[in-house]
DNA sequence: AAACAACTGCAATCGGCTTGCAATTGAGCG
DNA sequence: CGCTCAATTGCAAGCCGATTGCAGTTGTTT
């Protein structure tokens, strides 16, 4: 499965970024939080907490740290959260400039994951907006398949 | 916020479906089903299993049989389930010949949802699918937003 | 009406996630 | 550089949706 052109194009330099953002919120730049995005920087793919934690050099964190650090992430716009409907929330690195809005292709067989550069549903979603007089309308979107090699 | 076209048209005679669907795969017509479809009929929007088992005459039946009968029920094709990502599964009726498949617009603030009757994905579902040499490409789409409401 | 598989209630359990608290640590400052 | 203090962390307890083993109950078939 490829590596997406949102991936090769922005992961660099989280580490300033970070720096950057936490400075101006007078938040820390701590061991566990460089360790999380060095992890998800060399992941292609959305990962979850837990697999964050399995990837980190033995037990240099707690996991609790770990659910902690991502809602600040996210709040920041450093990470974006994705729900591949099985339970577990799935984190992946948000490039600057990005919005990090996208989709995925799962298989429901082994789980692999393509990412979907495009989104079809901008103009949907502003008629969707103005048919019912929402506000703010966003949308969660995820594919689901057999993929070749389940195929067999 | 309107009662969706499907919800209007096939939610009739779930008992006889039931009946029928069940007796062919020998299982039984409990007490505890019928009450769940006859509160997913009076209820034109999805739910969750903890909704269903507030809304059964006191204790009808255990919330665990609310799960089991769900499983069930998905499984015969006679309910659909939903994730609007807050954590709780919710289940709506399916009505005869329709495969149920459709969206939801949810205010983020009052949870309050508006059914979206159409779906726009179907081909480019079966783009994704060609493109990736996936098989049986499905999707997940729901949108949120602000509801007028809640604008106020 | 009997017999048996399907089903249910109950309680224990699981997994993802959150939280209170005491101990630790990073950042600014003298 | 060392001090100070808020931010952060580890740990353990706990919450919530969901699942499961088991013993007792019930629907269906004959």
């Amino acid at each position: 499965m490829k590596v997406p052109a949102h991936a090769r194009a922005h992961k660099r330099q989280e580490l300033s970024v970070l720096t950057r953002h936490l400075r101006g919120q007078s938040r820390k730049i701590t061991g566990p939080r460089q360790a999380i995005l060095e992890i998800l920087r060399r992941h292609p793919h959305p990962m979850t907490n837990r697999e964050i934690f399995a990837a980190m050099p033995k037990g240099r964190c707690d996991l609790a740290t770990i659910y902690r650090a991502m809602h600040l992430l996210e709040e920041m716009g450093m990470v974006k959260r994705f729900d591949f409907g099985d339970g577990a929330a799935r984190f992946e690195l948000v490039g600057e400039g990005d919005d990090g809005h996208h989709h995925h292709l799962i298989c429901t067989r082994c789980a692999g994951v393509v990412e979907i550069d495009e989104c079809f549903l901008r103009e949907i979603e502003s008629r969707i907006a103005a048919r019912n007089r929402f506000k703010a309308v966003t949308h969660k979107l995820e594919f689901f398949g057999i993929c070749p090699a389940c195929q067999r």
